[in-house]
DNA sequence: AATTTACGTCAGCCTTGTTGACTTTCCAAG
DNA sequence: CTTGGAAAGTCAACAAGGCTGACGTAAATT
């Protein structure tokens, strides 16, 4: 199966099996999500927040007007978990809460222009690296390296990433 | 989009790099990396261990004499922190730690028995899902994987990685 | 002999995750 | 209209796993 369309000659395909390579892998996996989130970490570390607030502020960027639900089950965190971070940006005026029109049970998040300019910050640092690495890499490694990330997925989760933008 | 082919024309290969593109490949990171440590984490929640315990096993049964400061560099914390994990598991018999017998202010790290059975559970666990998602992707889209991941890395860590396992 | 290195340890702090219990608000079904 | 339950917020307590700072000891290096 699986028998990776340009791929070598036959057999050989099943060598990128063997328990050094997939050890290599995962090693690479850890390195590289360090190297991910030091950037990001680096400028959080001056003020009061953490990598959880950068999330935080990622998810509402991406998706303005999610509910906090929503927000919940993307981050796979507790609602006591997430509502400790969430108040303090509330707080401290770079996220803003409005209650639902509809549903008025629901609070919709929407970055104000404080909250914007943080988000801004922070991910031009994430891509930043992500661009190099790119670029470094190349398109079809890019290519190849989402179809693996994807694959790495929970099958729920997958479905949602590849639902959303897709095609 | 997807680009796809090995080599687009000229100018094409860099729409890659629209924040967009940039900013699913983020969060595929961000995604993948939970799937990626979720089958250990599970397997830990039971004991009395977590995930810095399955660090610091993976990294002493992959090179079985290792120093604690190796050690100290490769996980990129304090020796405080390490120290708290490896007393643990040298307290529950999982781990070794023999003085060096050239330079005896050094303590040369190994697993015993029950250790090792332990991380067998866990990286098979891990390799099971690396190995699954290697298959459904091929042989290409690994060594894209690969690239990109390596390229992602902090330059100092990146050399090492290259070095060690080489070609 | 003095200094540096490697390691261990105590104490205290922070972030970010967890459970459990309880309240308020509000929609929707009976 | 009443009530059941979902969504959200809050308080409290706790744990893992990071961190800093300070101190001690043994061994190697200068």
């Amino acid at each position: 199966m699986a028998e990776g369309g340009p791929g070598p000659g036959g057999g050989e395909s099943l060598l990128f099996l063997t328990d050094e390579q997939l050890r290599k892998g995962i090693e690479a996996m850890f390195f590289a999500y360090r190297g991910f989130t030091s950037d990001p970490d680096r400028i959080l570390e001056g003020l009061d927040y953490g990598r959880a607030h950068h999330r935080a502020l990622h998810f509402i960027q991406r998706s303005p007007g999610t509910t906090v639900n929503n927000l919940l089950s993307i981050l796979g965190v507790t609602k006591q978990s997430l509502n400790r971070v969430l108040r303090t940006l509330i707080d401290d005026g770079l996220v803003e809460s409005r209650v639902g029109r509809q549903d008025k049970r629901e609070r919709h998040l929407y970055l104000t222009d404080r909250g914007a300019v943080l988000e801004r910050e922070l991910s031009d640092a994430q891509r930043a690296r992500m661009r190099a690495a790119y670029r470094a890499a190349g398109p079809v490694a890019v290519q190849g390296f989402r179809t693996v990330l994807e694959a790495m997925m929970d099958p729920d989760l997958r479905r949602q990433f590849l639902r959303e933008g897709g095609p």
